[in-house]
DNA sequence: CAGTAATCGAGACGGTACGTCCCGTCTTTAT
DNA sequence: ATAAAGACGGGACGTACCGTCTCGATTACTG
């Protein structure tokens, strides 16, 4: 435990946590307005020195991951129907995504993690989290008996989520309801899925 | 059709990124060492001067995707299977990808061109490109007979790609050959393919 | 003499002295718009080529000598009195300098000469030329008698032009009608000049 | 007056260009080799970035202000005679002059003042306090008795100095003692003092 | 009149300084 | 002792201009 014995002099660190209120007001501040993002504006508008973040964050990436971190997380509904419920998933993504500046950020965190291991070993399981969702909807599709009993969740729930990524944050591609609908339809059936 | 309008007055831009000619290969310079890439180093190995560079690319990313442009293309081979020859197609991939320092490139790119559309323009027709040999194999596994008279062959080419570029770009995935065969068996048989 | 003993082929420079057409079009050019002036500039303008100007003026500040050439020569007239014809020379020079934007040339000019002998080659004499209407009043003003027969004309000529242009160009100072009025009546007494 | 307005809280500029601080003294590494003077050698050899060059002088002008600003000032002697005492303010020039390669620097700084108006605002106060040392010489000259009781001094004082300058700095003319020492006759004569 | 060779306009080129921007660290004063 | 403020060293960026060069097109001389 990290707990501080004695107080001792001086001013202590404001909440020092993570879910300390300076510390969100740091990550909010740099989740708005992503493109042109600079540690000075972000300490600007938190009202916060640029050394109390690089105290709490190792490099302006870091604190990027904890950002988008702050992303709502989707929720899996149960509609019944694995298709729908995937669907329903991508429909939650499109709206976070329109709203808010956070286009460009998973671009942005991907390429910083590319050229500096140490992003790797932070952002990468809060990515691997990002999954879950969709696993739970396909295990929950091998309950109902749309999936076959030994179908690779996770090979089915890593296929969904490079190309749902690929379509919204990488490539020129179609990322709208119809397309995606066909996507998942071939994975679906490329599982063994009956009726697609 | 690039025809040249009117060659005209005034002495003509070297054409040293296409063929090479009194100096160095911009491009080429560029293409080595892309982590830390600076238009004067890459100028000084170039024998240029960054006016030249900027004269012809109006952008340090622009130079960037000129560079990326010289990467091998993949070479559509005919073994007589679909899943062989996709497979041939990514260990072409993994090949190139060890030898030399293109690894970080692509998401450097893509960062690049989600916060400038202008990129983009350039970019796109690109990597369009990059997805033919994918489109020759699956347009012959419907001629063999492997996949449906039907199939929609864009929408397999686009899934197969989105994937393998996830896993060897931007995802913490694992991208080693059996793994990219299990995803690739799935996707045939979403698509309709017997046998897999 | 450098006259052409044989013409040979090939084409002749056009009207290969500085009287010719062309070369008078590119000093005038440069001319205009002294401020920010750019060598490409003045051959756009001119409609000449960058070569044709170096082929003529070794450097940017050569050909800004011969622009400064063209500035029209002052007038000595004979009002029957030293003073009044001295201010009508620096009424003169006020004139010019209002109109066209010559006002910045003559600090250029000396800050060039400062660093480049070979330019100060080009450039003195033509500066000495400027002297003359000086000379020619303070004489006729000895003639006149307003003035001691063995009055040191060099030294006049130089106090009065270079607290002229000192004042015209160099320091923030008055260079108004009744000031340099004040200025001249001293250099007059100071010379021996009666009823000053 | 120059007062703090506040310190506040923030780390305060290094005074490095009043008294010299934890880096060299940056107007003084200006002030050697003024021509070729290039912000990346000042820098360098200050020990400084451009960064803090920038953010104390608003151009590489106004730096070379401050070094300007770093003449040594020159001490008005009395020997009991006006022309002595004006001749030996001269010698000094003299011997700032040819020590350090300051030579150059007055045309410089004029070229700039013409074409930069806010340059001159900072420029003019500094040059005008460089007429003190001769208005000290006349005034006492008054008291004296060797100048009349009404001179003008500032008259006298400009025509000086403006002399001086165009001798020193701008104009191809003769700047040694008995040149000057003629040219100052003139002027006291024409300010009316007996003897000369 | 046809051939030919120097000059011309246009502008690409290597080089280099400029002034701006941002990072991550450091140094103050205020709390 | 920590916080806010922001100065600092470092270094890349993209712009501007210089003086040289390389083209194709345009001439005036020569044969």
């Amino acid at each position: 435990m990290t707990v501080r014995k004695k107080p001792g002099p001086g001013r202590p660190r404001s909440v020092a946590s993570e879910e300390g209120h300076h510390h969100r007001d740091i990550a909010a501040a740099a989740r708005t307005r992503l493109s042109g993002l600079t540690l000075s504006r972000v300490a600007a508008r938190a009202r916060a020195s640029k050394s109390t973040i690089y105290r709490r964050w190792p490099t302006k990436e870091h604190l990027i991951v904890a950002a988008f971190n702050r992303w709502p997380v989707l929720i899996p509904h149960d509609s019944g129907d694995v298709l729908e419920d995937l669907m329903d998933l991508h429909a939650q993504s499109m709206r976070n995504l329109r709203r808010g500046e956070l286009k460009g950020v998973m671009p942005k965190l991907v390429a910083a993690r590319a050229e500096a291991p140490a992003l790797a070993e932070v952002l990468d399981p809060l990515i691997e989290r990002r999954y879950d969702p969709v696993r739970v909807i396909l295990r929950r599709a091998i309950e109902r008996g749309q999936l076959p009993r030994n179908t690779d969740v996770e090979l089915g729930v890593h296929m969904i989520m490079d190309i749902t990524a690929s379509r919204l944050y990488f490539a020129p591609s179609d990322a709208s309801g119809p397309a995606i609908r066909q996507v998942f339809r071939v994975v679906l059936k490329g599982l063994g899925a009956r009726g697609y």
